[in-house]
DNA sequence: GTAGGGGTACGA
DNA sequence: TCGTACCCCTAC
């Protein structure tokens, strides 16, 4: 799978970044797993970055007077770009540990809801009727693969509209394509953007606060030691290695690289994925996005493989004496060598079909 | 790269 | 329906 595009890298940051109930370790692990993302794009992201390292200093105790998070505080201050994120109340406060701390509570309860959120509301929220009102039918079988079809039966029902002549969403449109996930990553993205340019109202953000009343817990609990994020740790891999984001993530990485690895990336659809379905036949659909509960879902069929099952060859008897042969010659479980040494004979047979069929051999 | 468990699809 | 080829996943 090609790495995700960096428009989309961004959104997952943006919605992660910000989110304050969301540990830096895992946060460190997307910035490690994702494209870079510049934070000069959104002030959400860049605030979201300075409010994380905040959180981070003042995350020690000071009842014992020592002073240190004040001094770490003032560190992560020192950054014009973290500095200039609270241009008003940061002079008065920058002496006062319990004021800062304040201040970062508040600011981190008035910052705005990330796109994703946004669009969330816009597909399935408060904003749905106007986007499902204004959408054409085409774009209504787009937006019911996003929200289900019970979601999609509220939502024409409020707007009076009978939901039983909604055109179904047909298999081959939810099958994965053979040419790779990206297209439904862009298939969605392109639904996740409807309404953008309609200008309309920010439903979310009026009930954002809520989402970030509870902080993150202050690292006094020493298990999960949190590695500070800063601003310039979003610049890029390179720089995000740099700083002391990546502490947890890179074990992983090197084992196997996300993008470049043999194992999928975190945003890879795999064929055997299981769909679940939001089930929205409560009432959930009345709350704003971050607000609703995981309700029951539908186990649905697995889609067909990405790649279709090549055509069935019969094992020849050549092929099987060959096989028993070259695991006599250079043992069992060197299919590679017997491969390479019978190039003939296997030309069309991979070594897991080999291992596969020396296994159905010894079965019988 | 390989082993092994287990699932799926295909053809007799 | 059943045997088997093929695929997927995880662990090593």
């Amino acid at each position: 799978m090609p790495p995700l595009a960096a428009a989309d890298a961004f959104r997952v940051l943006e919605f992660v970044a910000g989110n304050r109930r969301v540990p830096h370790s895992l946060l460190a692990g997307l910035l490690a797993a994702l494209p870079p993302v510049s934070p000069h794009t959104s002030p959400r992201l860049r605030k979201a970055f300075a409010l994380r390292a905040l959180d981070t200093a003042l995350s020690g105790s000071y009842a014992d007077g020592s002073g240190e998070p004040l001094r770490k505080a003032r560190d992560v201050l020192a950054d014009p770009g973290v500095a200039a994120c609270f241009p008003d109340q940061l002079a008065v406060v920058r002496d006062d540990v319990a004021a800062l701390r304040r201040l970062v509570d508040a600011e981190w309860e008035s910052l705005p809801p990330s796109e994703l959120e946004l669009e969330a509301d816009r597909i399935a929220g408060a904003g749905a009727l106007d986007t499902w009102a204004n959408a054409d039918q085409g774009t209504r079988k787009k937006l019911r693969r996003l929200v289900g079809e019970s979601t999609e039966r509220e939502i024409l029902g409020k707007l009076g509209q009978d939901p039983s002549k909604a055109p179904q969403v047909d298999e081959a449109a939810n099958a994965p394509s053979t040419s790779g996930a990206n297209e439904d990553v862009g298939a969605q993205n392109d639904e996740v953007h409807l309404g953008r340019e309609k200008g309309e109202v920010n439903h979310a953000h009026e009930d954002y606060a809520r989402h970030q009343q509870k902080p993150v817990e202050r690292t006094t609990d020493a298990r999960i030691p949190e590695k500070p994020v800063t601003g310039a740790a979003i610049k890029g891999k390179e720089q995000a290695t740099s700083s002391g984001v990546t502490g947890q993530a890179a074990p992983d990485r090197d084992k196997s690289h996300p993008v470049t690895g043999s194992k999928p990336g975190l945003m890879e659809r795999k064929p055997s994925a299981i769909v679940y379905q939001w089930d929205s036949g409560d009432s959930d659909s009345e709350r704003p996005p971050h607000q609703r509960r995981l309700p029951n879902y539908e186990r649905k069929m697995r889609p067909p493989p990405a790649v279709p099952y090549k055509t069935r060859k019969k094992w020849t008897e050549i092929q099987e004496r060959t096989l028993i042969e070259g695991v006599d010659k250079y043992g069992r479980g060197n299919w590679k060598d017997i491969k390479i040494a019978y190039p003939d004979v296997f030309q069309d047979r991979s070594t897991v079909d080999m291992k596969d069929k020396f296994r159905n051999l010894g079965r019988h």
